[in-house]
DNA sequence: CTTGACCTTCCTATCATGGGAAGGTTTATC
DNA sequence: GATAAACCTTCCCATGATAGGAAGGTCAAG
């Protein structure tokens, strides 16, 4: 279990195609900020250093910051992609694991998306009623204000 | 002290049908704790207090509570509240300023859903090819680690 | 040797909500 | 009247993912 191999200058470390934090960031799609972050917290293994104190990130890395930034384009939470790196790391995992996690994944979302909806439609409804000029009577107000819409 | 406040005694309030801060909660379905926060941040007109210091909340206090608990419920954010309570209490206002405020809350509420649709279909197509039994080979966390799917 | 563009850590903020501690008040029961 | 339970108050801290910024060190080019 070797980590990055220690380098003791930047311009060594960079001739040999490794890179420094902007660099990962541009290459992993994740922001210098972030990237301290997740290492931060532990979801990143530490990284090496430079003699500086640099961080230096090599193609293992930079590959694991992209696991991690397509998990949350996906709309994972941290703690998921935690489980998820754990799973991409074991050899013996089985699949269904995984699938497990995305199925719920897509019942979290599912559950979203339909809260969101019913404010929508609530809300078009109504707008729709609502004339929209510039006298002062509006429906959406009128239903905001309703005793009646509140159930107690 | 010259202060003259309408009532100095808890009980002497609640017999003229006020309440205090967790009969308020009950009524309005807003927690206390969310009661006191948005006064604190001014979104609630300070209310009455006894000479103990407990805030008391008539009707229309209540009401107030209300108004924003339905708001929430469709989604708009404190900000956008209190432009809506401002529009409530204004006899001049538009209704066409409500409107615009429903109509961009809808186009928000779009973009979020959209997104949220997309992330589910992405995953929604990865998980039904994935099998899903005890094998190690998962097209789900190929993807996550596809080096294609990251644009940069 | 200076300058500007990096890097480091540490602190702060966002947004809406909740948990909890320390201490005062009210109410019901003995 | 004492006491205990159930309130109330203020104040501080936490969440999750992200960003902004200050203070200070380092690197590369002129």
């Amino acid at each position: 279990m070797r980590k990055t191999p220690k380098y003791f200058e930047l311009g060594e470390a960079k001739s040999d195609g490794l890179s420094n934090i902007s660099e990962a960031a541009k290459r992993s799609g994740v922001s210098a900020k972030m990237i301290r972050h997740y290492e931060d917290i532990g979801l990143m293994p530490k990284v090496g250093r430079t003699t500086a104190g640099y961080r230096i990130y090599g193609d293992a890395d930079i590959h694991i910051l992209r696991f991690i930034r397509r998990s949350r384009d996906l709309g994972f939470t941290i703690k998921e992609i935690e489980t998820l790196l754990g799973l991409w790391n074991n050899r013996r995992r089985a699949s269904s694991d995984v699938k497990k996690l995305a199925v719920k994944h897509i019942a979290d979302l599912d559950a979203r998306i339909a809260e969101m909806q019913g404010m929508r439609q609530a809300l078009q409804k109504l707008a729709s009623c609502c004339h929209g000029d510039d006298r002062p009577d509006c429906p959406i107000l009128d239903d905001l204000a309703d005793e009646s819409s509140v159930s107690h």
